[in-house]
DNA sequence: TAGATTGTTAATCGATTAACAATC
DNA sequence: TAGATTGTTAATCGATTAACAATC
């Protein structure tokens, strides 16, 4: 049987993205959601390109994969961008995660609203200092890591971020995997191992000075 | 003239690299420059490879093209690579850079190691609020943004780093621009405008978050 | 209408992958 | 020798780029 009707969808959404659209998209996403903190009610695929030093014929072809989301001669609405882009990672409900270090960094991860921005809320923050638990960070207490499996599963948490220096990233890591977490979020530079069915997600901002920096020498 | 001599060297070091090569010799750098801290003196493509998420025969190839640095049945010597992916970035040498905003991210970015290890020193903190100029910071006192320009050019800095809140960042990164800096390193979340030929480079963690959780969800 | 920007095509380039000989 | 891992090839896939018609 062959089916000659047109499809007006080009892409169905229904299918899994490749790893580097998908990385793509939640970096349009994260662009579209500034602009809109900044006021803006549209935006073109070259300022994309700018912020993102995406290719802008890229970004348009991305997008047009999914529908029609763009007005030719005026740019992308902020707002309709935004929801589409978040129906297509399926990012548009509220995910808890939980935070283990209430350092410095910590406390900065848990005032900034990089998270909060895009629906992550911080539910938790758990510290092995004995003296800083029961402290307040922000709204919320510090917590004993033994607590982390009750925490884990009360508050449906995917995502554990680890916020310590990187003698203890390791045994943090491990605690977190055995509390049930899937996605383990490493800020210290450490090398973390997990189980395969875990996935480690470690920021490198140095990687990206020194990319950086070689095209400025070079 | 046709010359049919076999080249030893297969691409030559002075040529300039690609954006993805660099980006992804920058990225085993960090891998590297964390396994030798755990003590470890070989490492195969297949560790770089759990650690990067970069296909293990593109390491071996992206190396390769360069000299042979690993022993088969081995894997690569953690020191010499290192040294080899300096020599090739050009990243061998000292920078120092320059840190405006002395607020718990700011502390935080401070007292890390992830620049320093690549050679990086934060020569000077500065800070808006002249409650803190004057205060310690680490081994750094907090100066007033107004010696930006004097600093930048005395201490022959090209990077600076922003860790204000989104508020503040164009305001600190027009300061910076100013003062001569090269490449500006955006913590905080905001879009910035610069010249162009100024590099801006935004760190998003929740981009690699939303990414993550799309193929644990998917 | 004029200017701007999208949506889309085609052609090129680089990345990915599997496979395997070389060699430690 | 046996096992492991590199270096390298070839084939496929996705990204990039230029160009331009469609249309706001």
């Amino acid at each position: 049987m062959v089916v000659t009707v047109d499809d007006p969808v080009p892409t169905p959404a229904t299918e899994r993205l490749g790893g580097g659209i998908a990385a793509r998209l939640a970096h349009y996403l994260q662009v579209l959601t500034q602009a809109k903190k900044a006021g803006r009610s549209h935006i073109t695929s070259h300022e994309i390109s700018e912020y993102t030093h995406v290719n802008a014929t890229q970004i348009r072809r991305d997008l047009s994969g999914f529908g029609t989301f763009g007005k030719r001669g005026v740019g992308y609405s902020v707002d309709a961008l935004i929801g589409e882009i978040r129906q297509i990672l399926r990012t548009a409900g509220q995910h808890n995660i939980v935070l283990v270090g209430a350092g410095r960094l910590g406390q900065a991860i848990a005032e900034a609203d990089v998270f909060a921005d895009h629906g992550f809320s911080i539910t938790a923050i758990a510290d092995a200092d004995p003296a800083k638990v029961g402290s307040a960070c922000g709204p919320l207490v510090v917590r004993d890591p033994d607590e982390l499996p009750r925490i884990v599963e009360e508050e449906q948490i995917i995502v554990g971020v680890v916020a310590v220096p990187a003698e203890a990233a390791q045994d943090v890591a491990d605690q977190l995997v055995r509390a049930g977490v899937r996605i383990v979020f490493n800020y210290s530079g450490a090398l973390i191992d997990v189980p395969p069915d875990v996935t480690v997600h470690t920021t490198s901002p140095a990687v990206e000075l020194l990319y950086a920096l070689y095209f400025h020498l070079a």
